[in-house]
This record gives C-alpha cells, sequence and structure tokens, in this order.
DNA sequence: AATGAATGAGCCTTCATTCAT
DNA sequence: GATGAATGAAGGCTCATTCAT
C-alpha cells in the first residue's frame, strides 16, 4: 500500500505512521465508498474509522469534520472522473467515430463508477452545497466539454455535422442518458423488471445512445435512434 | 399547571382529531416534504412532528416507524404521479402529436414535481429496497407506458413509425432526459453555469428532447435534435 | 422529597416519576452546586446527572442544554436570595436600629449562601451574558434597595441621617464588602493568613462594616470605622 | 510538498527562537489573557498557542502541563502587581494625603488592571488551591500593607488617626470596595443599570471610597461617607 | 533544545423509540 | 383511540497530552 522506504525505522507497525498523506489518502478511500453507499447523514464516522487503518480520532485531525471530509470525497471523486476523461486519445480518429467512442466510454465509465454517480446524486440531494468552494470543480472547463467541442468543429468543418451544435447542450445530453442509467437503475429495475440492466439489454441501450447522439449532430441523420 | 377548562371548547379543538384519516393524511403531506428535503436518514421525526397539527407520539402510533412512515410516502408520490399522468388525453391526436405532447408533459410534469425527482433519487440512494413491498408499484404497468405502447401502434400502422421501437426503452429515454434535468440541476448548474437551467435554456431543452425522442421512432427521420 | 400522594401508584420505584415538576427541581438542585463548585465550563453534566435521581438524558429533555441549565440554576439563585431578603421585617424598627440590621443580615447571608457568592462570580468571569435574558431579575427593584430606601426616608425625616444618600450606592457598599468577604477568602487567607476569616475575626469585621456603612449615613457620624 | 529552500532564510526566521525567555513569556503574555478571559478549565491551550508566535507542543514543552501554566501565570499576575504598588511614593505627603492617594491608586489600578482582577475571581473559583506553592506570594508583606502601617504610624503620632487601626483590616477594607467595583461590574450593571459604572459615577464612587475609608482611621471624623 | 504526528478519554448532544396509562 | 413522559444507544466532536525523533 504505502512505499516500503523509511529503512531507518525498525518498527513495522510504524511504518505507515509519520506518512500523512498515506493516512489522509486511506481515510479518503473508505470515506468515499461509506458516503457512497449512505450519504451524507446516513454515514457514521464510527463505521468510517473502523475500515481505515488509523481511528476515528485521525479522521477529525485530518479533516476537522465530517463534513469537510465530505467535501474532500466528492472533490476528489470529480477531479478522478476528469483524469480519466484526459486519458481518452480523440484526435486521431474522425469525428463520428470520435463522438462515438466518447459516447461509449462515457457510458462505461459512469457505470463502472458507481460510487461517483451515487456522490453526485447525494450532492444533488443537497442542493449542490458542498461544491460551492472548489474553484477547480466549478470552472466548467471539464476534459469531455473540451474534446466534444474539438470534435464538433472537425465535424462541422467536414461537413458532417450540423453547424449549430452546442458542445455544452450535448455533453448535457450523453451525461443524461448515462448518469440516468447507473442513478436510477434501482427503482426502474424494481418496477420495469431487468429488461434494461441484463447485459444484453444494457448493449444495446448503449448502442442505442450512441446513434441518438450521433443523430443529434448528423447533418444528414440515419434512420434508427 | 395543567387547566382544567377544556369542557366548553374541547368540540372545537378536537374538531380534526377523531379523523384518523385525516391525521394520516396530515403527516404524510409533512413527512413527503421533509424526506424528500433531507432523505431518509437526513429528516427528524422531529422536524416533521413540529410541522404536523399533531405530535411525534402520534407518528409512531399511526405509522410505527420512521423507515414505514418514508415507506408510505414514497407509495403515495409514485401514485400520485400515476394519476397525474392517467389524465392526459392523446387518443385524438395524430401519433406525431400524441408522442410530442406526451413527452411535453413529461418534461413539465417533472419539473413541477421536485419533490417527487428527489424521492426517486433518496430511493436509488437506497438501492431501491423500500420499493419492494408495494405490488401496485412493482406491476410495471404505468399509464406513461400504456399511452406510448398505444401511440406507437397508431404510428407503425399508419407507416409513420419505426416498427422496431420497444415501449419500454421508449419510456427509459424520455424518463432519463426529463429526470435528469431535475435531478442534476444543483451540481450541473453549478459546474456549468446557468445556460440550461434558465428559463430561455429550459424552453430549448424542452423543444430538443422532443426532436430527440421523435427522431428515435420516425421512419424518416428529420434532421435537427 | 415529593409529596406522596399518588395513592394509586403502585409500585414505589415510580412513585417521582410522572411528576416533571420534582424532577426539575431535583436537577436545579444538584446543578447549582455543581455549577457553583466547578463554574459552567468546568462542571460535568455526566457528575450532575449521577448525583440526580434521573438520567443524563433528563436533563437535556428537560433543560435543552448545559448553558440553559446554567441559565435556569443562575436565575433560580437570585430569586431565592431575594426571596430571602423579603423576610427581613425592619418596618418597625428606629432607622439606625433597622440600617444595623439589615447590613448584619447581609453579612451573615452571603456567608450563609456560599453557592450563590460563588454563581455570581462565576458569571461575572463570563461577563454577565447569562443574566440578559432573565427580566425579572433585570428589573433593578430588588427587595434589598426597596428597603434601603424606606429606611433612609424614614432617617432623613428625623435627621438622623444625611439627606444626600442615595440607595443604590448604599446598596452597592455594603454588597461590595460583604460580598467580597466571601468571594475572596480564599486568596485573601492564602496571602494574609486567617486573621480576618477566623470566627472572632468575622465577629469584629461584621461590626466594622455595620459601622462604615451607619457612618456613611449618619448626619453625626461617631467616631471609629 | 516539503520545500528544502530553508537555508537561507534560517538564520532570519529563527532569530525569536534559541531565545527559551523570550519565547516562554510570549506563551505567558497570551496565557494571562486567555485565563483571565475564560478561566482555567474554560481556556483552552489551543487557542493560547494560536496566539503565541511557537506551537502548543512548546506550550508542554516549557511549562508541563495546563495548570502549571495557570500558576506561573498567577503568580505573575501577582508580582506585576505589587511592583505597581512599589511605585508609589507616599514617604513625603502627610498621613491623610499619602492614605487618600493611595486609595485612589488602588481603585484606578484595579480599574486599569482587570486582568488581574479576573484572574483573582478565578482563583478564588478554584478555593484558591493554585496559590499554595508560591512563597514570595504568601508571605503576607506586600507593598500595599506595608505603606499602610507606615502612613498609620505616622498619623496615630500626629494625633490624625485613631490609634487602633489594624494595617491588614484597613487593607482588607480598601481591597473589597477597589475590587467589587471591577470583578462585579457585569452582573451589577445588568441589575441596576450603568449609573455607578458610567465616568461621572465612577469619579464620585472613588470620592466616596475615599472618605470612607479617611473616615475609619480619623480621629475626628468628618461627615459625609 | 525543539518539534510534527498522533491519541485515549471523555465531552455535550441527538436520535428514533417505548413506557404507562 | 390517543398521549405525555421518559429513555438507551449512539452520534459527532474536543480536550489536554504523549510519542518518537
Amino acid at each position: 500500500m504505502t512505499t516500503s522506504a523509511k529503512t531507518s525505522t525498525s518498527r513495522q507497525r510504524t511504518s505507515w505512521k509519520q506518512d500523512p498523506e498515506a493516512v489522509k489518502a486511506d481515510i479518503l478511500r473508505v470515506a468515499r465508498a461509506e458516503f457512497a453507499a449512505h450519504g451524507l447523514s446516513g454515514a457514521r464516522v464510527q463505521d468510517i474509522a473502523e475500515k481505515t487503518k488509523t481511528s476515528k480520532r485521525m479522521i477529525f485531525y485530518y479533516f476537522k469534520d465530517k463534513e469537510s471530509l465530505y467535501r474532500e470525497v466528492l472533490e476528489q471523486a470529480y477531479n478522478d472522473v476528469r483524469e480519466g476523461e484526459k486519458a481518452l486519445e480523440l484526435e486521431n480518429l474522425d469525428p463520428v467515430e470520435a463522438l462515438s467512442k466518447l459516447v461509449k466510454f462515457t457510458f462505461s465509465h459512469h457505470r463502472d463508477n458507481e460510487d461517483f454517480i451515487r456522490l453526485v446524486m447525494i450532492e444533488n440531494i443537497h442542493r449542490g452545497i458542498h461544491l460551492t468552494a472548489s474553484e477547480t470543480i466549478r470552472s466548467g472547463n471539464t476534459p469531455a466539454v473540451d474534446q466534444l467541442k474539438e470534435i464538433l468543429e472537425r465535424g462541422r468543418e467536414m461537413k458532417l455535422f450540423r453547424p449549430d451544435i452546442d458542445p455544452l447542450r450535448l455533453h448535457w445530453k450523453i451525461s443524461a442518458l448515462c448518469f440516468f442509467n447507473v442513478s436510477n437503475e434501482p427503482t426502474f429495475t424494481r418496477v420495469f423488471g431487468d429488461e434494461i440492466v441484463s447485459q444484453e439489454g444494457q448493449r444495446k441501450l448503449k448502442e442505442e445512445i450512441v446513434r441518438t447522439i450521433l443523430n443529434s449532430v448528423l447533418a444528414v441523420p440515419v434512420s434508427g435512434s
């Protein structure tokens, strides 16, 4: 887990001590899971502490209080997602493929990061008040929107895409479909069964979302979405 | 301490008493607002009681415990929404107009029933476990899907719509876009500003969603969504 | 302790229950001693609870929080002292004797109510902020000042007292000497020994204070203080 | 994370370091204010540290624990006040003027050293147990009493003062009046208004206290106090 | 001589819930 | 049917202090 250096330190037990960053990271990791699982008020500091390599006391030592810890968890979650988006390499693909890949990535990325989705849901329940402070999050300059803008420009120049597409609104639409797929799965499944949540259902849904988005931007839409 | 002069006014004061249904309805009304505002664990029985015409004790008397109250609130919320959907009269409209109207209605209906949206979010946070019990909710026979099915059939017969559209998946897509619009407004606005949430932004968004949905089903799609 | 009525109640254990006033009075009694002994921040709710017939939980049930409990203790202490002052009957004494008796009473009353003195000291450490709320306390119409005013008027009419004595300032002087005697006994004794705090020392001190006060008001002062 | 560029500025930054006495004095200065403001249990080591040029850790390093720090603060406060009293030069004044000046000085000195007054109050709340250790404080040979003794002797020789005046008891009376004026100002003001605490009220009070004290000792008392 | 990191013990308070009639 | 009084269990958080170098 932690870097092994600290050669001179004799005792094993204290290997992770004296390394505040490691302790903080450990707490954040556990806290993210707990907050995602139970919400801000539902999560228990005690429970977080018990799943940590340190004590409840340390949580307050490093993060001041429960709410601040939650804030940092949220911020870190947002940043992690953005880092993930950056890794996509779309520059060498033609616009249609690039957009297609971006949508598929978003779909799968959301699917694979349920904790992030849940944290965002929870934060929306709190009306987003804990997002206020973080300047990096609020900038609006997300990799996803930047990439979309670039793809749309290239597509427009090649006369493939309509010229009046707003990158932010397109991002909104992609997000809505990919986010809802994860966020509302529990209730949707209870009410309508698992047709959509099944493996085959998800495969079809992903394709359908790609088609829907493509049709939104194509100068000459194709049938079927 | 305890004034005894209660005899003459007892009738007046207790007019709403002796009417268990009225008391329960009052509690449910307040509880719905509180649960929608703060979630299941975030809501306080105390706070609910204080906004009620009766006492905290009565909440437990009528609803057993907090979770059961939440369950009833949730069930009632679902039922109310379905009642709202039933009121739509789409039979006399041609398929395209009927679908268009249905989407617009869903968009506005969600917008106007934020508490319901929030309750569904909250329930999804809880992985939908409180929806298990209610048989009426789980039937899957929602007015919305029934209406969609009817519209799609008519449209297919008139060769307007593609023949392979699944009503449930279409419902899913409409829901996703209209639900996300309300559920994620707080965080989306914090990150990207109020371009979409503004009055003009919402008007355009509604039109765009209608076009997106129509293009999904039209045999001959039109450009622009 | 509590009134024995409640004949129909079978169990002895619950005799004091169902009598909120008795429970509150019990808590107040214990809390007064604890706050007087350790101050507001120094007193422990736990300790108060343990010396009570009820539990820690009940303290918050009846008094909301520690500070409110302290406030009520303080208020009650002030009221109790005023009740004690009222009991004095000075109307039938000639002015000099009345004043003399009042001073002696104040001296002894303070001596015998160290807890009250300590509470006032503690409240002064807090700059009196907890006295703000109570209207009865702040009225300024204390029995002591009222009685002084009456005595001074009688004495002036009989040409015994100087005509320019302000009752409030006289009250201030009496208070200062009698209060300080109790409040500063610990440090004064540590520094200067127990000459003054001894039984004989206190007897002489009381006489001296009486003479000092009398000389303050007499038209023709006597030698010796 | 940990910048290493410390070499060039290390001398500058640590100018006050390496000087234990300066650090201790700094801590004592801050601690006195905090203890005076909030009492022994009410003061926070954390708060003291934050207003200091050094860290919380150093407080324990130099003073062992909170209580010992308080003890040193208390002792220093007593010594400071005595130093102040020494500065008075009363030898060249006639007894009446000397005594008058001493009282006026005490009145003003107490007024101007509220922190000292509050520390003494606090220590009295603690029943003076922290004064035990300090031998210098307990000697009883305070400048104030010494000066009083000298003045009384001169006054007695000149037949101005009564021969039976005990310097300690006189000191007690002066202290009581001047101390109470500061110590009980908050509660007295809340109850009786600011008649006495006002600037004019204080001026009159000082005069009255001087007269009261003089009348205590004069062989031929004058009317009016 | 000096200090950053860590902490056990205990604090006040709140929670949903039950007791007892 | 209805309710005022009471509460066990746990909650988040803070305190002065020590560990380890």
